[in-house]
DNA sequence: TTGTAGGCGTTATCAT
DNA sequence: ATGATAACGCCTACAA
């Protein structure tokens, strides 16, 4: 393995000079610049990262951390889409991407991402009611962007759907539709977005009049399994609902299962609508309506901020919101006639 | 951020000393070890991995480059589950992974890692037939492994799907199935996991002493339009095939909507199989049969062989064969009567 | 058990 | 337009 060294005495130089032929600076004789450009092809040198990082302090990386069960998220679509984005933009500024799922000690992770000076900025994704790593980016001034909002006003730049407007209209969607038991299940109350996206179906509910029933609405995890379970814990209800709003196609997916396999029919019997609108969406039996949330748009958005602020670590706060609309296909219709 | 030198005054040692505490070296006084532990956890320090890695020649993290496209990469389950394998592995051994998705210029890409100093390890996803940077591997003696198995001879560490005797096993289901028009469609034949899974099925064929029709054989991009636009050419043929081999369920997919939209009833009209079992595959109309490759073990194949050869660069290379199982669901049945 | 000093490969500061 | 030299933060002989 070469280094600057070898470049600069074969091409008769000194180091600094090929630094300066690394770093594109414009006062270097044409001549030279030959000379060292054929010592580094010749000796295929690449520059050391740990050696460039130490002195510039800089990394060229960002890290993403997804703060979330590790099935939670490579099973999931949704984060996939929203890791396409940030890996693209990353790809076009010659960044590189640190990825890393961990569940409870995040904290630890991201201290040594930080402190060990491992990258330039942080994605985090997901972010909990009471997250403590969002208080960690605060005080550190470390430049960071979250994937969702902060529970609190944290003074953090983030990128999120509208997620209580986005819920409250796919309910208004189902009351429309002539529903009135209409139940919700999500994943852990923990995350923000759960909570937003209860709120708005609670709102939806409120605005209609029609009172909250708390035995519909029921949370676990954001996966099928949870959808699966929940769905056939509310079909053996006294009452069961008509109507489910899901806060995640995943768990809208498993629902989908328990309604079938309890012998109910989607929509007739029940109807359904999920959130994201992911690939699979569209052939499920039946095919989902859902509230698309562009996911790769979330992506690029996160990147988008991340990198200004890298650049600017000054700068104020910046949230964007990416709106969403409701995509209506056939896991939703008019309320059944009650036996 | 404090360095080891704060630490160092702090606990009133030398650098040395907090070296040797970081690096958990036995012989420290006890007392000695909770100054510099207390002073470590007030200064909040974590070492620099930079300045480290310059020293130890070593950066605990590892590389995964998918020399795919972007979106080919992302959408496709597949490659998630085996990230996720990888991710899983990577945690467990306290290693980072770094990812890049790259196409066209993955040479420069793997020259800068590997030259850079960047990664101690590369999972190479997906080899093409005649692929220049599996020659760089040789070459460089740079610890890699490959996800799919190298066209020629090549001395690399793979994991890899029993392709041929997989497409092979389909085939011969469908044949059992009475089927004798039988298509294959595919992604890129440049990738190797094309070209062995068309093999498959043309022995099968061989050995019911059936011949290959070519107009039966199309192959396209790993991606669901390749599957939409495959199925529906094949199915406007003057003499349309009773059953599809699709060597992915992606490209599955994308065909069971093209017949659905031509009006071709999967199964009675058309049987389809394909590959990889992804969730997915489970929810489609009709739920599809196909080959389950157990992705996820693919990816912790991939990490079990990688880490292997980071601890001992010199080792003979070593392939890993990942078995394979047919899953009948419900888009095969047996052979339509023609009309 | 602990400390001193040199070097890893690069960039930055001053010179020339 | 080019060089010499001193950092950057850590590890590792070698010494004590």
């Amino acid at each position: 393995m070469s280094t600057i060294k070898d470049v600069a005495k074969m091409a008769q130089v000194s180091t600094t000079t090929v630094s300066r032929y690394l770093n594109e600076f414009p006062n270097i004789r044409p001549e030279t610049r030959e000379r060292i450009a054929s010592a580094i092809s010749v000796l295929n040198y690449r520059a050391n990262v740990a050696a460039r990082g130490l002195v510039t302090k800089s990394t060229r990386t960002i890290g993403v951390v997804a703060s979330t069960d590790v099935d939670d998220f490579f099973d999931n679509p949704f984060f996939m889409h929203v890791l396409k984005g940030i890996s693209r933009a990353a790809v076009q500024r010659r960044y590189d991407v640190l990825l890393s799922t961990v569940t409870g000690k995040e904290g630890e992770l991201l201290s040594n991402w930080i402190h060990g000076h491992r990258v330039d900025g942080i994605v985090l994704m997901k972010s909990r009611v009471d997250d403590p790593t969002l208080k960690m980016f605060a005080c550190e001034r470390f430049p960071a962007v979250l994937l969702g909002r902060p529970h609190g006003n944290e003074q953090v730049d983030y990128v999120d759907n509208d997620n209580v407007e986005a819920a409250l209209r796919a309910t208004q969607y189902l009351i429309e539709l002539g529903h009135l038991d209409i139940a919700f299940i999500g994943g852990s109350r923990e995350m923000v977005v759960t909570e937003d996206r209860l709120k708005g179906y609670r709102e939806a509910l409120r605005q209609a009049a029609e009172p909250v029933h708390e035995e519909y609405v029921k949370v676990g995890q954001y996966a099928k399994q949870t959808g699966y379970d929940l769905c056939s814990q509310l079909l053996r209800l006294r009452r069961p609902p008509t109507a489910i709003v899901a806060s995640d196609d995943i768990i809208a997916t498993g629902a989908l299962q328990a309604a079938h396999q309890l012998g109910c029919k989607v929509p007739q019997d029940l109807s359904i609508i999920g959130f994201n609108d992911i690939p699979a969406s569209e052939f499920t039996i039946p095919p989902l309506s859902t509230v698309r949330v562009h996911m790769e748009r979330l992506g690029d958005g996160v990147a988008q901020l991340l990198f200004d602020r890298v650049q600017d670590p000054q700068q104020p706060a910046r949230h964007l919101i990416i709106k969403t609309e409701i995509v209506v296909r056939n896991s939703t219709t008019i309320v059944p006639r009650r036996s």
